[in-house]
DNA sequence: TAATATAATAAGGTAAGTCTAAAATTGTCA
DNA sequence: TGACAATTTTAGACTTACCTTATTATATTA
């Protein structure tokens, strides 16, 4: 019962596009659905129906689309691994927003539920700004920029 | 003449096997490749066969399967975005060898080249050992275990 | 309210990637 | 050398995920 019914990544993305429309507009429709992601009204009408077989989503014909609630629980969950990645491509290697964006979006589909946590975790460090990091990621950015180490470090000579 | 002629993922795990295999015992028979990617024996001739039509390996029906200078050059790529995500996966998140290589398998055929240039340069920094680099690493590494900040850094007082 | 535009759906097709089952080939060894 | 076993191949089916085209439903507005 409780079982992850696993998706594809294709109804992943039909799920998590649904979900970010109806936080924009209230009111989803088969044409809002297809424009978001670039295919024609007819994939979306399939989708939509495999999606309401599995109980993620309700759709009266020709008429809205609307999530259940566990569909809702399902899409944050995907939009989260989505957030959790475009944070580490954007924010730690330095990728422009759109590659980030754009890698996030393939990656979510992949990426185990262990390694993301390792993101996770990892994000927290970086972020959280401890001792080192700072001066840390400086110098990662830096170099990632310009290839070049900076000096920017004190500490170099102590260290030994 | 030198466009990429994209492969799916699917033949990329195929070619990148054939090159493990033949790296392992110099003659490949699709018995061999099957077994390795856990898929039946006409799967493999299915997808040799359009490897062959694109150039990347020989095959002399009922025999031995083999690169070609092309297909040589191409699995190598794709071995080395394997081996950039394992790298990062374990050495820097610390994942366990299995996950890091799984994640990896799985990854290595939907990171961009952006993408992945970005990791490539994040290890040289991280690897090649500067200033704060292994301060921080081990810190992050005892975070990733624990939960819990070290103190391993003398800085802390000094910093502001 | 009838005509028209827009939206949704159904039907049928293509391509990738797998499978099973059956047929063809090859190699071994008694 | 001939028969059996292992391997390879072919043929055909299934699934996912798209598409196009044609039909049906809804909404607008003259």
């Amino acid at each position: 019962m409780r079982g992850k019914g696993k998706l594809t990544s294709s109804l992943e993305d039909y799920l998590e596009a649904i979900w970010l429309l109806s936080r924009e507009s209230k009111v989803v429709r088969v044409r809002d659905v297809a424009r978001r992601l670039g295919v024609t009204p007819a994939s979306v009408v399939n989708a939509v129906k495999m999606l309401v077989r599995r109980g993620l989503v309700e759709h009266e014909p020709y008429g809205y689309i609307s999530l259940t609630d566990k569909g809702m629980e399902r899409a944050t969950q995907i939009y989260e691994r989505h957030t959790i990645l475009t944070r580490f491509f954007r924010d730690i290697l330095g990728l422009d927003s759109n590659s980030a964006e754009r890698t996030a979006c393939i990656l979510e589909h992949h990426i185990s539920e262990k390694a993301l946590a390792r993101l996770v975790k990892f994000l927290e460090f970086v972020e959280e700004c401890p001792d080192v990091t700072p001066y840390w990621l400086k110098g990662l950015h830096h170099y990632l920029e310009t290839g070049k180490r900076s000096v920017i470090c004190p500490l170099r000579v102590k260290q030994r």
